[in-house]
DNA sequence: CGCAATATATGCGTCGCGCATACAATATCT
DNA sequence: AGATATTGTATGCGCGACGCATATATTGCG
């Protein structure tokens, strides 16, 4: 297969860093901590229980980032941790009611932000756009954990079929 | 026009995130400076002479921070900063012949990190795909210094007819 | 000339993060 | 079972990048 073209190459490069870009500013307007902090959010509602140590590689944070992310979220009450009843070591992190409501505002923000921005498309075009994306995104599984870093800002009950497959054995 | 699906919103944008994740580690790998510092050094390259009103504009940061993005360039002798011969309030800020051969390494390890993705998409996709990039591009076209920003990390010297469209009146 | 506007610089605080370390619980090995 | 390694979590500490408020210099305008 030919290399890509430099001009298809800077101009995907800089539509990916445009797309993000307007993610993360919708996202920063509407919630009040930076860095992964939203990304948390939306990550452990979408797999209820998971131990810090699961969000410290589904958000590729330290350990210390990783507690320190969930205590963000524990101190806005968007977040609780229980103890797990099999290994007292480890902590399960759940969203509270308060967490959902803000998470179901963040995912909202990002489907309109990524909505518009698609909405320049014709309709034949995000075909192939969508089988393009599918491509790259389904070559790039790694790792169950990995695969949720890359989804870690979807809203994956309303993506089908998800191509990083984290539903795979 | 139909409004994208769902599974298209969350695919695209994690496939925009996934992109720019990859970009941004490459980048963070090779260059010891985080935030906007390499998007500033790569920007500059692109508009030598730039005023730091300028920078500003490009990285969307704050004075300060641009005057602080600046300043880390110059200690790493990146850049360097010469007096306006017109107005001696503004500074004009060039690449060193260092600070060349840093860019065009960061622009290769950009261009090899997108590049790589785009290897999975086939020639007939790409050619919809960079379709659909443009019209999306070209519909974010405000100013000339928000088109910069958008193309701030592109290699623009092999981005022929930039849909972003510096070049207009 | 006096006053507003523009361009840059600096003091100060904040926030998110990583490193090193400490502590608790479990697993393993003999 | 007891000693040791391993795993999971928490904390002290510092750093780096940023914004806000402010200071200073230059320009333009009445």
């Amino acid at each position: 297969m030919d290399d890509p073209s430099d001009r298809l190459i800077n101009i995907f490069g800089a539509l990916s860093q445009a797309v993000s870009d307007r993610v993360r500013l919708a996202i920063a307007e509407a919630f009040n901590a930076g860095g992964e902090t939203a990304a948390a959010l939306i990550a452990i509602g979408h797999a209820p229980g998971m131990s810090i140590g699961q969000v410290r590689q589904t958000l590729r944070l330290s350990h210390a980032g990783a507690v320190r992310v969930v205590e963000r979220l524990g101190e806005q009450g968007l977040v609780a941790k229980s103890p797990s009843p099999s290994d007292r070591r480890v902590v399960h992190v759940s969203l509270t009611s308060r967490g959902q409501v803000e998470r179901t505002k963040l995912l909202g923000l990002r489907n309109a932000a990524v909505s518009e921005l698609l909405s320049k498309v014709s309709a034949d075009d995000r075909v192939v756009l969508e089988r393009a994306a599918d491509n790259i995104l389904s070559s790039l599984f790694s790792d169950l954990h990995g695969g949720l870093a890359i989804c870690r800002l979807c809203d994956q009950a309303r993506c089908a079929d998800c191509p990083v497959g984290h539903h795979r054995p």
